[in-house]
Parts: C-alpha cells; sequence; structure tokens
DNA sequence: GTCTATATGCGGATAGAC
DNA sequence: GTCTATCCGCATATAGAC
C-alpha cells in the first residue's frame, strides 16, 4: 500500500477512536513509523487529509441519496436506512466534533452540512414514498418532523451514547442509533408494518 | 461585581457564544481587561472556571429532578421540561464540545454524565406517572425510549442544529427542541391532551 | 520519498514585584 | 488583588539534506 493511502486510512482509524482535535499529525506520523515532514510530503495539512476523508464518505453515501430508487416497503426503508447508518459509523469522526469541524476547518464543515442536508431530503422524500404504500400514517407536518429526528438520530446519538456511558464500546456501533430510529418510526406505522418493525426492533434489544 | 463573579459570568457567555476549547483563560482575561495572572488568582486552572459552572448549573437543575414533585397533567410535563430547556440553554456550551469535556476535564465530564443519567430517570418516571394518569399510552419499553429521546433531544439539538444550518443564532435559543420534543411525545398522546400539546407545538412552528 | 531539524505560534500556568 | 514577564509544552507546518 502507498504511504499516502497509508496516511488515509490510520487517519480515519485515530480520528474515529479518539477524535478529530486530539489526533495531531505528528501522532498519524508516530503511528504510521514515517516523519511527519513525510506526512507533510503527501499531504499540505491536515485539513486536507480530512478532505480526502470526507470524499470518500461522500461517495459512498451518493448511491443511497439517488432519487430515481424508489423506497416502496418498509424493508427497502430500512435497507437504506442500514447502509446510511453504517456509512456514518465508519466516518463517525466528522459528527462527533460538529463545532470543531465548524470552526477549524470550514471547508470541510460546509461540505458535512451539504450531506447532512441532502439526507433530510432524501428521509422526507422516502417517508413521503412510504406514505403513498400506505405503509405510514402522518400528516405532512409529521413527516418532516420525523425526517428530521431520524438523521438528528444517525448523526447525533453516539455522541450522547458517549454521554450516557463511560463504556467507550457503547459509543462506537450503530446498533444503538438503529434501536432508537425504529422507536422513533413505529408509532406512525401500523398493521404488519407495525410488526415487521418490532421483530427488526427486537433484534437490537440490550 | 466582585472579580471573581465577573469571571465566572464572562466565562459562561464566551464559552456558549464560541465553545469551551475555543475560548483561552487569556482571551477571557482580555475580554475582562484584566491580566492572565489575575485571572489565575482567583482561578487555579481553567478546568476550576468550569467546575464553578457545573455547580450552578447543577443547582439549577436539583429542583427539577425532585422525585417528590408529582406530574399529573401535561401541564405539569411541560412546565418541568421547558424550565429544564431554558437551564441547558443557558449552560449549553457544556453539551456543545462533549468529547472534549469528556477527555480534557475528567471530573467535570463526569458530573456532568452524571446530571444526563438523572435527567433520563427523571423522564421515565414523569413518563410513568402520565401513563398512570392516563395521559400517555405507551409500553414500559416505548416509555424508556421515549425518556431517552427526549433527553437526547433536549441536549444534543443544538449541536444537530448548527450542523444544519450556518446562521449562528439558529442554534441558541431552547425553540427547536421544544417543537421536536413535543413532536416526540405527540404519538403517545390523545384526546383532549393531544389537542392541548398540539396547541403548544403551534407556539414554536418557525 | 523520506529523513532531521527547526520555525512559529498559542494555550495553560507560574513567579515575583507592586 | 493585580500586574508584568516568563516558562513549558504541544501542534501545525516548513527547509533542506539524503
Amino acid at each position: 500500500m502507498k504511504t499516502r493511502e497509508r496516511i488515509v486510512e490510520q487517519s480515519l482509524v485515530l480520528f474515529n477512536a479518539e477524535g478529530l482535535p486530539k489526533v495531531s499529525t505528528n501522532r498519524i506520523a508516530t503511528e504510521l513509523e514515517i516523519s511527519p515532514g513525510n506526512l507533510y510530503y503527501h499531504f499540505r495539512s491536515k485539513e486536507q487529509i480530512v478532505e480526502w476523508l470526507i470524499r470518500r464518505f461522500e461517495q459512498r453515501m451518493a448511491p443511497l441519496m439517488d432519487p430515481t430508487i424508489a423506497v416502496a416497503a418498509l424493508d427497502d426503508w430500512w435497507l437504506t436506512l442500514h447502509l446510511g447508518l453504517e456509512a456514518i459509523t465508519a466516518y463517525r469522526f466528522l459528527y462527533r466534533d460538529v463545532d470543531f469541524l465548524l470552526h477549524e476547518y470550514p471547508r470541510c464543515g460546509a461540505r458535512v452540512q451539504h450531506q447532512a442536508a441532502l439526507n433530510v431530503r432524501t428521509a422526507i422524500r422516502q417517508c413521503q414514498q412510504l406514505l403513498a404504500a400506505g405503509v405510514l400514517r402522518a400528516s405532512p407536518t409529521e413527516i418532516t418532523a420525523l425526517a428530521r429526528q431520524i438523521v438528528f438520530t444517525a448523526t447525533c446519538w453516539p455522541t450522547f451514547s458517549r454521554l450516557m456511558h463511560i463504556g467507550e464500546g457503547s459509543a462506537e456501533g450503530p446498533e444503538h442509533a438503529a434501536y432508537h430510529l425504529l422507536a422513533l418510526m413505529s408509532p406512525y406505522v401500523d398493521g404488519a408494518s407495525r410488526q415487521y418493525l418490532d421483530y427488526l426492533r427486537s433484534k437490537y434489544v440490550r
């Protein structure tokens, strides 16, 4: 593997594990057993590493945002949502120190903001499709609020999870967020779909 | 006003406005037109300022956590919740950079964690009381999930709000969180109580 | 491409005069 | 109580040899 790729990969691991502000460029270099100067040969700045990671994140999210993909049943909805949740988990450092990212790396911050906006729009569209399919029962305002809450939970739950429990590992996986995402959706669904939702939820019980 | 008090007050303003990590002790001193040395005469460390602020926050939250206070109607519930929301807003810097607080000032982090745990327990108890009063219709698991989501929203929504919209002012007030808190509760309430909830919610429409 | 050495700046914190 | 001056350490980033 090329040094450049190794830097990106190792940065992602460290950023996710300890947070973007806590991981210095020196630290990344040391961990890879290369010199700081070498790292700066491949990347002009720390921000550039982050930009590269954001690019990869965007590429992973893009197919999930595709408006031509139809969501006709809870199954489709959950699959897409779960893939999104996994992507967010894989790049969770982006949502871990939102303020830092927004103020320290404005370019990166703007792109993450843009991605979040896309997520909300996608969530709204999917809910509307589920409404049209008769799976969901909700008013337009309820749908908007629900979609926002879904994205809110998908992106910010790990932070809350860290606040609730000291155990570091608890906030790593997408399971907690998944559970509460299903809980959010649950009241607006009934009949057979509701049973399917409850079944899904039972798989995430702690 | 004594210098010590001025330091605490100014720190709160700056922390809320720009975030705990971004505001240096030198900055606080400059803003107050005192010397850094003077600041360190009154507080041994930056952490001690934060600890003092947390103490004030805890004192403000304590009466709302009192288990002897009965919540018999949505009115009571909303009043308590709204007071809590205002307290959290007044000390929002505590939840703005959770990771930083947790890792940089472990003592402070532990106290905020403890407060969050209290909040959840209180939320659960209140929901159970509303259930007993016939205002709420929900299963035990739903109540636990709902209570968690309430605290999650009350504490983390401002972060998400900042992520969604560049306009700085949008995340300052408790209105957005209030709106979504009511939206969370809404599906589990019906009849006259539901109408009251919708009425409350209409007051927070953007 | 990779290294060593270093510039530069900032933040937290202390010493000692007044 | 308040000031000036300063120490220390760390983080980003660069210069120039190999």
